[in-house]
DNA sequence: CGTCATCTTGAGGAGTGTCAATAACTGTGG
DNA sequence: CCACAGTTATTGACACTCCTCAAGATGACG
């Protein structure tokens, strides 16, 4: 039996609220496997019998159409939770594939297990209702985006994004995952993708290679905004600023998003 | 105090499972407003006090950007919830707007009461688990279709999911609303959406004016799902050819979608 | 019979996808 | 340390889809 567990697990909005006690014991009930890069974690339509929790790492959710092209739904990185929304809705089977983008380490749990907690303990229940209705916004933001902006435009808003939720430094950071994963993610092209990031430049974003570096933000940010009807999304570009500003030359900044 | 309700109240996911009174004493406190064609509910922005529950006509869920352009994130029709996504998550006001599409009646509900009836009966918060599941569901599979398929099979695709949700008659039946509403909610121009509807007719699909008439359902579905990798998105054709078998001439079926 | 909103049709252009060739990077084994 | 193969990324030329702007057609309604 594990002695230590990863710290993402002490802040999970899912567990926010629970006693230490029902923390633990939830968590007793999985174990944490390690998958290789590239290692497949669960394939479309396989049975659903667990759910997982990313501790290190990144993993790509996709589907593939018949003629072989590859869409990436999502990204997720430590602190995601993969397979939440089927606790209930039982499927027929996965509703996308799941791949580790990266060497990473993922916490397994049984979904019966989530499944009747929810049911008896209605804090995890409010939780995944939480959980659940961010994702929602999320998508209708996408989709906005999606229809709405350019290409650059939406590859200066994942940068942002990116920036934001990995906790980098504005300033300079490396690409987490490959450019085709970007690509595939934003739902473009390689091409395009590759092409967009040399026009970006004249918006404060250069790129070279897998360097990023921020360098006017209030040029990225009336780029990126003026299409864009959620005045929510703007958040990024104030937390942005505030990182920057805080803290002009640290690397590592301790605190994460809110 | 009114004395009869709607029938979609009886059948509403939201309240599965919950006994007669329980229902009857949820009902109780909201009021049945009606709303002109055209008339606004609500804004973005707005505080947020009230939950929705469609009973008559149709609502249009949108944003406008700074620029003036009108997205439509969903049409709304009698059975659908408008705001059960901000039950928990307090956010600082309606993330979008919403309008009468057409005449319609719908029931206010305090927003309050639901969320503390939510965290009183487990049943009800994982009926908004399971709709809010489905939901993040059908958005996973808009923003794939949107990335992958073109403007003629998105048209196609949604015609038919309207024939199937509205239980119209497949072989004739007339568009609920306006194309320029139709096109609004694909993401794509008035004259694309005009422009497409004469090139799907090669594909078993015949629109003129605002009638639209199925006339090959296997021409339809390798034309819509060739470049879909959900199989789920096919029960539609599947739910078509049962429509079309056992209903041959009835205009007014009597079940409702499963 | 006008007036207004809705829809259709046309011509031109911006933005992406596609195909193909080249370049840069990564790791392996001699 | 270098040569090699394999993956990943860049760049160019071209086609196609969809958007934009503009003009006309259709339909609803007083």
């Amino acid at each position: 039996m594990q002695t230590h567990y990863p710290s993402v697990l002490r802040t999970l909005p899912l567990f926010a609220g629970l006693s230490e006690g029902e923390r633990s014991r939830l968590v007793l009930g999985g174990k944490i496997r390690p998958f290789k890069n590239g290692e497949p974690i669960f394939h479309y339509g396989d049975p659903i019998a667990h759910f997982y929790i990313v501790c290190e790492g990144a993993v790509q959710l996709f589907r593939e159409s018949a003629d072989g092209h590859e869409m990436t739904s999502d990204v997720l990185i430590p602190g995601d939770i993969i397979g939440e929304t089927d606790i209930l809705q039982p499927r027929k089977g996965r509703p996308f594939n799941a791949t580790a983008a990266k060497d990473s380490a993922l916490m397994e749990l049984p979904i019966s297990w989530l499944r009747e907690t929810a049911r008896q303990n209605s804090m995890l229940a409010l939780n995944l209702l939480a959980i659940l209705s961010q994702r929602t916004h999320i998508a209708s933001i996408e989709a906005e985006h999606k229809a709405t902006m350019t290409a650059a435009q939406q590859v200066a808003c994942f940068l942002e994004r990116l920036c934001v939720l990995h906790n980098f430094d504005p300033r300079g950071f490396e690409l987490p995952y490959s450019k085709t994963l970007i690509a595939s993610r934003l739902g473009m092209e390689l091409e395009t993708l590759s092409r967009t990031l040399n026009k970006i430049r004249d918006h404060g974003i250069n790129v070279k290679g897998t360097h990023v570096a921020f360098e006017s933000l209030d040029a990225m940010e009336s780029f990126v905004c003026d299409h864009c009807s959620i005045s929510d999304n703007c958040r990024e570009h104030e937390l942005l600023k505030e990182r920057i500003v805080e803290s002009p030359a640290s690397k590592t900044p301790s605190r994460k998003q809110a």
